[in-house]
DNA sequence: GCACTAACTTACCATTCGGTAAGTTCACCT
DNA sequence: AGGTGAACTTACCGAATGGTAAGTTAGTGC
């Protein structure tokens, strides 16, 4: 039962972290929306710093978890690099908090870089680099040109990962829902014109 | 002299606003950081959210004058997607707050959608996707298709206008600066790429 | 049956927040 | 000389914030 408290508290946090940020939401909204007391949620957690903490260690956990599960497989550097952004992609669509929270720590982190979960995603992103430095066109550019290269792709789909609620601002649910369908496979061409020799 | 305070304290609050929020920024902090009292702010302002909506204001208005100064010319629509993107990333460059202001109002405007500057970039957007669908390559594709591919592009250029801090924090400022250095030619060569037949 | 501990609650606290009210200073116009 | 209004300051205020202290309740091991 208090495993399931503690759950209760990091999924409500999570999700209010990553609508409101974190000044943006105080401890006690996140205890009262699941019948707690503010003390309540202190006693599980310590501090709100804390708190946030381990939301941010959970949703890295899950992120690596998914990934290495999800491992490319095979030889050739193409394919295992679209293989490993198409899964990017997809855990961006099913887990939106979580690439919510991590691009409120891409903005923050200015003044936090003390605190867990930022570097997370390196060795994530050197991964990348390395299957994209693999491929023809980029095997005798320098590193930091597939570094650029590597990151416009992942920026391609992580920005996209945040803009659901100001494109269904703007163009309503409907256009959105194609446009989201369609994303994937545009992504999928879109990477392998980037690495064609 | 008036104009200079209320200019000074536009600039100081963009710069704060940017680097940590809405709610992370409180209108005494923004005060005393020119020497001023929080009521003198308030006097010029009347409340925090007229201020950042000004801020919003302003950003939104220097952003569409540069862009439009830097109309592209010419009949060739890849031309002119390249020199509208390139333009997009020199701005990035050259204003680090705007951007990451943006950002934060992307990743903020579920609650606040009634806010000023949320849709500002609406005729960007679609002045992109126009360029994109009059490709050759898109010309007979759908417009969710074109708009998927420019918000892709539009994606690599804003995830890396964001992210300084975090990859000067991982690898540091040299290596940044050549990243950033490379970035628009490789950028360049995404946008060709992307849009070639 | 009894100590112990985790999971809470009630009561409280200092600080900070955004905002109001009521002046005060001073340049400028007539 | 006198009035006006913009640009402030000093003095408050109620609400909300994160956090502490001191219980209370209930299950568990022995």
């Amino acid at each position: 039962m208090a495993e399931d408290t503690r759950t209760r508290i990091l999924d409500t946090a999570e999700r209010l972290f990553a609508d409101r940020g974190f000044y943006g939401v105080s401890i006690a909204a996140i205890a009262t929306e699941i019948d707690l007391t503010k003390q309540a949620l202190l006693h599980h957690f310590g501090s709100k710093e804390k708190l946030y903490g381990e939301v941010l260690k959970r949703i890295s956990h899950r992120f690596e978890l998914d990934l290495s599960m999800a491992q490319p497989s095979g030889d050739d550097p193409v394919e295992r690099l679209v293989a490993a952004l198409l899964q990017l992609q997809t855990q961006n669509t099913d887990q939106p908090n979580a690439i919510h929270l991590l691009m409120r720590e891409l903005l923050d982190n200015k003044r936090r870089a003390d605190t867990v979960g930022t570097w997370y995603l390196e060795p994530f992103l050197e991964r990348l680099a390395r299957m994209v430095a693999a491929t023809p066109k980029y095997q005798d550019a320098t590193p930091e040109e597939a570094f650029a290269a590597t990151y416009q792709l992942l920026g391609a789909i992580n920005y996209f990962g945040v803009s659901r609620p100001t494109l269904t601002g703007i163009y309503g649910e409907r256009f959105y829902a194609k446009i989201e369908a369609d994303f994937p496979q545009q992504l999928e061409a879109l990477i392998r014109s980037a690495v064609a020799p």
